[in-house]
DNA sequence: CGTTGGCCCTGATCGC
DNA sequence: TGCGATCAGGGCCAAC
């Protein structure tokens, strides 16, 4: 299941691929893929065609590519690249008439000192998938939207986006400022969001991450510690794989409630949750369940070094007995049930030894 | 308002 | 061989 390290690798294998690119043609194959889209697909597909890509983004587990200006190219440079492929061949990128773009929307699109500006976000859920492919290739199974790019420099380009469960969805949003002013994601430099992901907390890889705000929040929970971590609202990023890998690593039970945790121990669980991240990164993500691949369609190799997810029966790395699973909130929870134990007494030594 | 449970969704896999 | 049951779980929202 994509988490954070397996976005990551899609955005950054996307970037250099698609920025700069025009999309040329959007086709939607099923229309339960835009559930986060606030329109129908057709709405989808007109605001879509005629726009470049300027970057890759992510936060968390969501990803968002920002977009040009709707009604114009956002600089004469992409004047030239469009028609450098043939403007000709973009209708609508020249009849479109202005302020159209939602129907009965008064608002100017591009008020003076600042374009109203919108991203293509992505989610890809449970399977979702998004592979760089050759406008030859035959479509893959499950591929439930296609974008046709054309980059200046490297050509015609194929955006297939293919999701076994449809979970995941492609949406356009506005792009709304950040609420600390730091950049809004990985990948990009502006301090904007899109508006439905704004509430999405920081990533615990995010040079703003705030380690103060979250060990301070994390104690006004009323919750087990495991669903303290996947609340997106409070970290984003982090999945029922790397949930349960951090948690192993850090010795706390996945129930332990999270406002018992010391700060001590909740600063371990962080800076747990950093290391295997980013050793997920480096690695290229998880292939756990074969549904995670880069935009190449390659697996990673985290799997490899799980500890405590999907091992249940096996033996705990650090002391032999069998790795348990547990169902917790509709999922599974693996963890070793004597490393593991929930410790609600706080353990503070009342008489240290001198 | 914070917390919680249920739902969405279908290909792969398993057991009979 | 065939077929139904089971499984995977992130995000969202209604309900408490």
């Amino acid at each position: 299941m994509p988490e954070l390290p397996e976005v990551e690798v899609v955005r950054a294998g996307l970037e250099p691929a698609v920025t700069g690119a025009v999309i040329r043609s959007v086709v939607v194959y099923d229309e339960r893929s835009l559930r986060r889209h606030a329109g129908p697909s057709e709405d989808f597909v007109e605001r879509l065609e005629g726009r470049s890509i300027l970057g890759a983004v992510r936060r968390g587990k969501f990803l968002w590519l920002p977009l040009s200006s709707a009604l114009h190219p956002a600089s004469s440079s992409e004047i030239q690249d469009i028609g450098r492929y043939g403007q000709n061949d973009h209708p609508k990128n020249a009849e479109r008439p202005p302020n159209t773009l939602n129907g009965a929307d008064q608002t100017p699109e591009f008020p003076k000192g600042g374009a109203v500006e919108e991203a293509l976000v992505v989610h890809l859920g449970m399977s979702g998938q998004v592979l760089l492919r050759d406008m030859e290739r035959p479509d893959d199974a499950l591929l439930r939207i296609r974008l046709d790019l054309v980059h200046p420099a490297h050509g015609g380009l194929r955006v297939a986006f293919v999701d076994q469960r449809i979970f995941g969805s492609m949406a356009i949003d506005q792009l709304v400022p950040t609420p600390d002013g730091a950049a809004g994601g990985a990948g990009g430099a502006a301090a904007l969001v899109p508006a439905r992901v704004s509430h999405i907390a920081r990533d615990p890889l995010d040079p703003a991450f705030d380690d103060d705000r979250f060990l301070a929040d994390l104690r006004k929970r009323r919750t087990g510690i495991k669903r303290a971590m996947l609340d997106q609202d409070l970290v984003s990023g982090i999945g029922n794989i790397y949930a349960d890998e951090s948690l192993w690593a850090a010795r706390i039970h996945y129930d332990q409630q999270a406002a018992t945790l010391s700060r001590a121990r909740a600063t371990t669980l962080l800076a747990e949750v950093r290391r295997v991240l980013g050793r997920a990164l480096a690695e290229g993500g998880t292939s756990f369940d074969a549904q995670y691949v880069n935009v190449n369609g390659a697996s990673g190799y985290f799997s490899r070094s799980l500890n405590a997810y999907g091992r249940q029966g096996e033996p705990c790395p650090r002391c032999g007995r069998p790795i348990v699973r547990e169902s917790f909130m509709n999922r599974g929870s693996h963890f070793c049930a004597f490393c593991q134990r929930v410790r609600n007494r706080q353990t503070t030594l009342l008489h240290p030894p001198s």
